[in-house]
DNA sequence: CCTTATATTGTAACTGTTACAATTTTATAA
DNA sequence: TTATAAAATTGTAACAGTTACAATATAAGG
């Protein structure tokens, strides 16, 4: 058992079920950005009870809690990752992968909105990645 | 007719279409990042025989050409705009508006990704807007 | 006008997501 | 522990946005 993941359930006062727990681990340490479906395939062998339902469900209230980010991309579906450090995303348009950028800074010059309460800022950059380019 | 969007499907070699220039025009001064949907609603009743999939696939069109943009949000549709002067976008996760901001100055620090072609680069804001703040 | 290419249309299929009621599991307290 | 209530999980069906595709209509070129 993750004593981690318990802390951490403690703070948001949702309760630790093995399957959260098995969710939440799988999306730690993973780098893939993971979409709904890869994450319930991957983990059904070892919770055959499992229902896709349940992932969504997991997904949104990690979300809500913000343990989670989810990532909307242009395919037609989100994938997730742990709310960690604080990065930002390079999509390749070719290939589709999603790769991990080392934090940028962003200078804002909110003129006229000033009332607005920022709660997440996110940087995505576009284009071809070096593998696809060298093809 | 439109003399400005000829001259572009011209430039795009692409044919301009009535049709075509509907979307265009109803994009063009459009603020509201309108869906697939609203732009249907919207031009339905001046192109009675509209069909959606052309709408569907007037959007792919501009899209692959770069007069328009595709806008992912965590709605589970997608939404549009004229890809005019670069600016930014704060979405309120109260009431899901999708507000233009100016351009924002991003300092990349891209160690170890020099192979890779940036063609857009895209600053998503995201919280709680002044009037959701205000209720 | 004729011929060919392109654009549009309607329908059906597909896919990611959500709603919901039933069941199972967990938390709480007698 | 056992009883009770609350919460989590499940399976199914419905829903919504999107895409595939074949048929039709329109446009372009000679
Ligand atoms: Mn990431
Ligand atoms: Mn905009
Ligand atoms: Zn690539
Ligand atoms: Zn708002």
């Amino acid at each position: 058992m993750n004593q981690q993941f318990r802390e951490l359930c403690k703070d948001k006062n949702i309760s630790p079920s093995i399957t959260r727990e098995s969710v939440y681990d799988y999306l730690d340490g993973n780098e893939t950005h993971p979409t709904v479906d890869e994450i319930y395939k991957e983990l059904k062998p070892k919770l055959p009870t499992l229902s896709k339902t349940t992932v969504y469900n997991i997904l949104k209230l990690f979300t809500k809690e913000d343990i989670i980010l989810e990532i909307n991309t242009r395919e037609h579906k989100k994938r997730y990752e742990l709310n960690n450090e604080d990065h930002a995303h390079f999509t390749c348009d070719m290939c589709g992968q999603i790769y991990d950028l080392p934090k940028v800074e962003v200078n804002y010059n909110l003129g006229g909105f000033n009332g607005f309460h920022i709660k997440h800022e996110e940087v995505n950059l576009r284009g071809v990645c070096k593998d696809c380019r060298d093809k």
